[in-house]
DNA sequence: ACACAATGTTGACATTGTCAAGATAAAACA
DNA sequence: TGTTTTATCTTGACAATGTCAACATTGTGT
């Protein structure tokens, strides 16, 4: 494994990651594949053998980036009663606190085709958007345990997220400027 | 004016229309300087005349965008009361109508640094983002209306702005799928 | 041991952003 | 008016990049 260098043997991982260490240090505009291939000491055309270009790369980085987010929020409750409507909130305000925490993920995660791709439905749908999956099912455990209807308890989940994300856009721009503290508007925000 | 095409005249200005055009009909990734001076019947390197960089390209682009986004939004309240909380409703209809019409313009606008910078406050401030300035006006009638302090009114307008940008984002979203029509959800989004 | 598939390398080409040097027209000025 | 200055445009050049084709190397299964 040390002799020689040939074959990576972990290309593909490593690809993703040093690409997201990029986006992180300068932007997705500073990402270019043969740069990626240079810091996996690898040669330019390298990364052909395992994506078909690098909208690929891109879409398996944001991928990998929303299964950590979806790890993120699921942490966040963790052994708390999903029936409870404060569990809502607490996943509400994990998902700000993850993009608090990696800014330039907001952007690159929920932007450009197939990215982010979610059905709004309470139902189990295979390969949806797993951070939304972590809302849809506390939203299901909430809608079962008050008797709520389905379309009450979808309308539910969709103005959570939607409220989230808005607040969220907000908060987090580099654009947007607040003089004083967001903590006092939050409340408003989501509920 | 018709015999020299030496001096185009008005290259400014059909740039970044041109360059909008591009937007418009491919995405942001199929504009390149380049193209936009040829639709422009104008050499490659003509755009260096009037724009430092591509960023000053479409950073005047955004803008452009921007004004007519403001215009639309300030005609959806003409004539209205601002004094009538019904008159924010109008807006945020206006808000997301205007996306629903030029779905690219969404990413194209809010995305890029130094674009849509806005300070959120009940206050006037010179330059500050146009079509948020709109919001910021009716929000201030509302408030010294209704006798609410100002920590009220901007409390209002924050909340008013980013539930409807949440909402205008997951509805315009080509990755986002409702079974469903989005008019029955709208009022929950918005109030 | 051998054939095949997977993976990696180099060379090549088109596209693009950007600059420098020079051409041309318009505007300012004497 | 004629000249000079400035704004605008063109061509040529270069580096970075995405991508492909041809070839090299390694691992795998028969």
């Amino acid at each position: 494994m040390e002799k020689t260098n040939y074959h990576h043997g972990n290309l593909r991982s490593e690809l993703i990651e040093k690409a997201i260490a990029i986006v992180n240090e300068e932007g997705e505009q500073g990402l270019s594949i043969r740069r990626v291939a240079g810091d996996c000491g690898v040669s330019y055309a390298a990364p052909y053998a395992h994506f078909k270009n690098k909208e690929e790369l891109l879409l398996a980085c944001r991928e990998y980036v929303s299964k950590q987010f979806a790890d993120y929020l699921e942490n966040s409750i963790a052994g708390k009663d999903s029936t409870n409507p404060e569990t809502l909130n607490v996943l509400g305000n994990a998902y700000l606190e993850f993009f608090r925490l990696h800014p330039v993920y907001f952007n690159f995660v929920f932007h450009g085709k197939e990215t982010c791709k979610m059905i709004l439905t309470l139902d189990e749908v295979e390969g949806n958007y797993p951070p939304f999956e972590v809302f849809r099912k506390v939203c299901l455990a909430l809608t079962e345990r008050h008797g709520l209807t389905k379309k009450q308890g979808l309308a539910r989940l969709i103005k959570c997220w939607s409220r989230v994300h808005g607040a969220t856009a907000l908060i987090i721009s580099p654009n947007v400027e607040l003089h004083g503290d967001w903590s006092e508007y939050l409340k408003t925000l989501y509920d």
